[in-house]
DNA sequence: GGGCGAAGTCAACCGTCGATGACTTATGCT
DNA sequence: AGCATAAGTCATCGACGGTTGACTTCGCCC
């Protein structure tokens, strides 16, 4: 009698779910096998199609998740990055589901629209609460600095990025992040 | 007689090259097939083999290329943005290599690595004519929030970001150039 | 104008991988 | 105990797609 224990359906799932992540994470859609996803929770292939019905299926799944960002009612401006950065180092250093969704957005439509229900959805509401004009403009450019030093720190793992403390980037971006949110639209030419 | 006129080897490898970098800068490099690619061009798949020996060499092929950023020798600070920004949008509008190049990186250690080439190789080098310090740890914010830019503009294709004139855009992200390349490293307490 | 080498085609192989469906085993209930 | 059901396995299918090697056709040069 071999010491093949028998989990319930919704442990499996989440193992399943957790695997995927982690291997979205790394790898991306599809470079990842679901023999591999299967392999690390120790189930037969078959389990992953049961509990989510396809490939695609897993990886919305896994790709499901919240930006929480915090409330910016009444931050000041010299406040914004402080309040901003922690929050951007704990969605992509915790959660490989962002990641997943980052590496596969770049190839699939599909992951690329989810993507930009987080811009609509997400980062420009809670802009709005701090900004009095251009609110998805605002939101589109921080957006595009958050998503640049991610690829940058996360993905290419370019040395000085990599490498830097969370303090000194924050130090580095808060301005960045002021001028975004703060100054006057600039008067374009033309 | 059909009207099968014949080309010369290297005609036919650079419209299959031709044909790669478009495919590949649209759709990233798992989800091209070398069937379409030799389609495109109205020639036998084989062919592709036979220039490039397998789908790797063509890609490497195709994500071959220069930055070519200007000198920035002289340029005061106020400059910077005006000096740049026009050599980013031709990048990445008139270059389907460096769109290929970005959408691998993002799932290919090999492509990464060569993302990382240009980080070291061509922007570090390009900062360093007008940074007195700090030069790796400023080209590499600085290509994060262009490489942000490019991720948002054309590969999510944000809208406000999307449909944002190449004047608005410069004139928005000017400070920040600015602010990576000439403000003082920020003071980190801890 | 005949033959040689390059340009190009064709058919097929072979590994990979997502998906399927029938089968087996454990668990919980009465 | 015994059975119904959920949990899980197994073998296999079928499509896809990179790669191969043998074959065919064009263009050129003597």
């Amino acid at each position: 009698m071999p010491e093949t224990r028998r989990r319930s359906a919704p442990a499996t799932r989440a193992a399943i779910l957790e695997a995927a992540r982690t291997r979205f994470g790394a790898h991306g859609f599809d470079r990842v096998r679901l023999r591999d996803v299967a392999a690390d929770v120790g189930v037969d292939p078959a389990m992953v199609i049961r509990y989510f019905g396809t490939k695609e299926g897993l990886f919305a799944a896994a790709a499901e998740f919240e930006l929480n960002l915090p409330d910016l009612t009444g931050v000041t401006a010299d406040e914004l990055g402080h309040v901003l950065m922690p929050r951007f180092f704990g969605v992509w250093e915790d959660d490989a589901g962002f990641l997943s969704l980052l590496r596969a957005a770049t190839t699939s439509e599909a992951a690329a629209a989810k993507m930009l229900e987080l811009f609509t959805g997400q980062v420009t509401p809670a802009v709005a609460a701090v900004v009095t004009d251009h609110a998805p403009e605002r939101a589109a450019l921080l957006g595009s600095q958050i998503l640049g030093l991610a690829v940058s720190r996360y993905v290419l793992k370019v040395p000085p990025l990599a490498h830097m403390s969370r303090a000194e980037l924050e130090a580095w971006v808060t301005p960045v992040i002021r001028h975004y949110l703060t100054d006057p639209r600039p008067v374009v030419s033309g």
